[in-house]
RNA sequence: CGAGGCGUAGCUCAGUUUGGUAGAGUGCUUGGUUUGGGACCAAGAUGCCGCAGGUUCGAGUCCUGUCGCCUCGACCA
């Protein structure tokens, strides 16, 4: 068909060219423009306002967990990044640096946050004394900035937006219970709100954060097979605590050292949004986050009669959804183009065929079926229709995590999947990071995704070693 | 950071071999006709040819440098 043939014209398909798919579909879709320095992204309103949704909901959860937002400088002087070594060390070959103020060189070099640790560390020491201060539950909404030699938008950009929750108990338990709590939030985040399913579970150490004792992910699959980590929770311990002097007065009246978390999601969720739910007409947003979740576009509308009755059922609908009535001079089937170009999840037609007979057309955008539904019934309708298409991306988006995901018990089983079937591999594990730079090496880049909390029995031993096995690893590729 | 490719109108690109007035399609503006899957006619506007040097009477085109983007590696809490 013609016409299908344009829209399509408009951006590689995914079969073709996955990453090419996405970098059109981004800056088609109007999410980002490239900015002048590299790896810096202009998130344009269409994609600011997708931000803002998943914030809002993020947020609320985080509110409901007891977490208090609070604002930390930009800036970090270098001694104090430098007091925990594994922290520095992780963070070293990425972090960009301030070295002058106006006319004059700095007498110390500050780094501008690749993530808020330190600063957090040097606030606890002075607000922590009693073990009546603790818990401390805090989270913080900025921007961050890793000097990345590869980068793209959303998925790995020099600047980022996110949040870092930081928290303070009294004991190790209570902290461990918050960093698989907020894991938790992120899994119902995941599902709930941006309808995509992923596999929880704990990084092996080679993997984990740098200072950390444990880091916990979330590992959603996007839709080529490849895995995008997606959050991660970690728990410290009282590694820092010791390094930074943060001690406190316990119930027992002798100086303990407070248990630490931190936890974070950024922008990349946008990233795996479009990965895992776009397809080859752009954009297909889940519900929950769109900015508009419907488009009304009128037929006919130089015709008596339809225009009024397409705001008509704007006034109505926007009480309750965000609704964007279109009515540009452009045809009718650019706009179909545009909205589904946009990932908006439903579109209201209305002409004067069905003004006559009291209804309208409704058309979901992640199968493109059609219903006719009574005006009467539209309040009805509506939220049914935005349910379907959430339900409907969720189920997809499970189906293709199950559906790639292969189970391997040989190395050479391992290394024909690796090869051939893009996805997740599970497969057992002696627990040796030998075996991980081993694997990774003869698969061209085969990393461990995580250690799930529930973990299945394939084998005996290593499938790389052949040595006693001690956890079950899900792996693959990742952004 | 290594190898390869590409930077020309908002977008997609031709023009570079052989130096000589800056091009096409699409988009944009105005008017009209249209409107259920990217409509049509007419008129109009649009360029630091990525940036900086150099060669030349003259550079989009040749030389040097530099920046950016894409693909594949390396790196990636």
């Amino acid at each position: 068909m013609a016409n299908n043939k344009k829209m399509v014209e408009a951006i590689t398909s995914m079969e073709e060219d996955f990453a090419k798919w996405y970098t059109d579909v981004v800056k088609k879709a109007e999410l980002v423009d490239y900015a002048s320095v590299k790896g810096c992204m202009i998130i344009r309103p269409y994609g600011y306002a997708i931000w803002e949704n998943m914030q809002k909901d993020l947020d609320a959860r985080f509110k409901k967990t007891g977490h208090e937002n609070i604002y930390m400088p930009l800036l970090i002087p270098e001694s104090l990044l430098q007091k925990e070594k594994d922290h520095v060390e992780g963070f070293a070959p990425e972090v960009a640096w301030v070295t002058q103020g106006g006319e004059n060189k700095l007498a110390e070099r500050l780094a501008i946050r690749p993530t808020s640790e330190v600063l957090f560390c040097e606030h606890y020491q002075k607000i922590i004394n009693s073990y009546r201060d603790l818990p401390k539950l805090y989270n913080q909404w900025c921007n961050v900035m890793r000097w990345e030699k590869t980068t793209r938008p959303f998925l790995r950009s020099s600047e980022f937006l996110w949040q870092e929750g930081h928290t303070m108990h009294e004991t190790a338990d209570e902290a461990m219970e918050e960093t698989l709590r907020m894991l938790q939030v992120y899994k119902d985040f995941y599902a709930e709100t941006l309808a995509i399913p992923a596999i929880v579970g704990k990084k092996t150490d080679k993997e984990k954060f740098a200072g950390a004792l444990a880091t916990y992910t979330i590992e959603p699959m996007m839709h080529n097979g490849v895995a995008l980590q997606g959050g991660t929770s970690h728990y410290f311990g009282d590694g820092f605590a010791k390094s930074f002097g943060i001690s406190f007065t316990g119930r027992d009246n002798k100086q303990q050292f407070p248990h630490q978390t931190s936890w974070g999601v950024s922008t990349r969720m946008m990233g795996a949004v479009i990965m895992v739910h776009g397809d080859d007409n752009g954009l297909v947003l889940p519900p929950k986050i769109a900015p508009i979740q419907v488009a009304i576009i009128p037929i006919a509308m130089h015709k008596e009669g339809v225009l009024e009755k397409a705001n008509e059922l704007k006034a109505m609908l926007e009480e309750k959804f965000r609704v964007k009535l279109d009515d540009r001079d452009n045809s009718p089937g650019w706009k179909f183009a545009e909205y589904e170009m946009k990932g908006v999840p439903v579109r209201l037609e209305i002409g004067p065929k069905d003004i006559e007979q009291n209804q309208c057309v409704l058309v979901r955008r992640d199968n493109r079926e059609k219903i006719i539904v009574s005006l009467d019934n539209l309040m009805e309708e509506i939220p049914k229709a935005l349910q379907a298409v959430h339900d409907g991306l969720y189920e997809r988006a499970l189906k293709n995590l199950e559906e790639k995901t292969h189970t391997a018990k040989t190395f050479e089983e391992f290394l024909d999947i690796a090869e051939n079937k893009p996805g997740f591999i599970k497969a057992m594990w002696c627990g040796d990071v030998e075996c991980e730079n081993k694997i990774k090496d003869a698969t061209g880049g085969v990393k461990s995704r995580c250690i799930p909390f529930e973990e299945e029995h394939i084998s005996d031993v290593c499938v790389c070693c052949g040595k006693p096995a001690k956890h079950q690893v899900f792996w693959g590729k990742q952004y």
